[in-house]
DNA sequence: GTCTATAGCTGGATAGAC
DNA sequence: GTCTATCCAGCTATAGAC
């Protein structure tokens, strides 16, 4: 019946903000299980129980920090104009794909948070959490290449989930793998994302195969 | 000086095998951290204190389950042919594509292993284990590519590696984003593996943009 | 809201019998 | 090679003063 605190939501304090960020980059570094209550303490500057106040356990510290994280997210991919201008899409498509390596890039952490929650799939409640914005984000991106099929930039014939589906697979993928890409002999895009991103959106549009048709126009 | 033992490696006690699946298949569903010693010898069927006389500890366990899971993996990949045949190499190409994906499904466990590795990038050891057969691996696939651009069923003018990369890209996305895929409107690909390996990779021969040639000949 | 102190338990790892 | 019994460091979480 108290009224006299707003526990784990809201973190109006100082302290309960400084608990998320240290939380966020320690459960980024370390995985759920990795890191301890003691090191977020130590890193934000506060005592142990000051988390357990602010936040009902470490479950729900971390879930707060997902929810933080997703959100973040969110509002990263959300920002830019709808694409109500079949005119401009064609653009925006390859913009969106650009923009969509550099944020993940430019925010490592939260990028290494949600790929662990994706490929941990055990927590069920994180699950249904990123699927919302997935879903949302996917959908819209759907919605472009279904447009740029109709507005005629881009060929009919195939599903636009697809061409959806590989420009975000091609984006994380750049990201989890970069360490290894730049020990891999051959790999000298992975120095520099803004022309590989230039370099596959080029190859995905004009496609890898010998089309007969560019045969004859060179020949 | 003694000789009565053979610790660590080769583990060819029946205890040995029991712990290194048990141990597989923990630290894929929950991770280094999250996977206890006590897990793992209650799911073998051995007591925790048999665990320390084969594996020197549980880092060294884990890494022997790493160093397994990889050794499996690249007998996996490098079986087929090599491709010293130009003319069949397209179709070892779509091929390869196809079991690449029917691998990674296959051993769920061990690719969420190698993925988790390949994510944390902080076990500097596991690092290079795993380069060790990636480098292998992607050279024979970016070989295959340059070798379908040369012989000109592949057009020139793209990066070889740009490929490989996104055909392992796909591959690897599409195993660890399936649980989310599956919850996603408009993705219904991701129920049939069989059929989104074809369409992607015509996708990726044919380009997803509308090249003008392919207008004229259909009008 | 923040702290110190501590409860209660589980983790990895060891000793020593069989 | 396998076990039981044990050590102790570290963990999450709580109690209660300020």
């Amino acid at each position: 019946m108290s009224m006299s605190r707003q526990p784990a939501r809201s973190p109006s304090a100082e302290g309960a903000l400084a608990i998320l960020e240290a939380a966020e980059s320690l459960f980024a570094e370390k995985g759920f299980d990795g890191a301890s209550i003691n090191d977020i303490a130590h890193r934000a500057g506060v005592s142990k129980a000051n988390i357990f106040h602010h936040f009902t356990s470490k479950k729900g510290l971390y879930l707060a920090v997902l929810k933080r994280a997703v959100a973040h997210s969110a509002g990263i991919l959300a920002k830019g104009p709808p694409p109500a201008d079949p005119a401009q899409s064609d653009r925006r498509l390859k913009q969106f794909f650009s923009e969509h390596l550099d944020a993940l890039l430019e925010q490592p952490e939260t990028t290494r948070l949600i790929l662990r929650e994706v490929l941990e799939n055990g927590s069920e409640s994180g699950q249904s959490l990123a699927e919302g914005i997935f879903a949302d984000y996917f959908t819209r991106l759907v919605g472009w290449v279904r447009m740029g099929q109709e507005a005629g930039w881009l060929r009919g014939g195939f599903d636009p989930a697809l061409l959806a589906f590989t420009l975000i697979a091609v984006n994380v993928h750049f990201f989890q793998a970069l360490p290894i890409l730049q020990h891999l002999p051959g790999a000298g895009f992975a120095f520099d994302s803004k022309t590989f991103s230039e370099q596959i959106f080029g190859l995905l549009m004009d496609g890898a195969g010998a089309s007969s048709n560019v045969w004859e126009e060179e020949a």
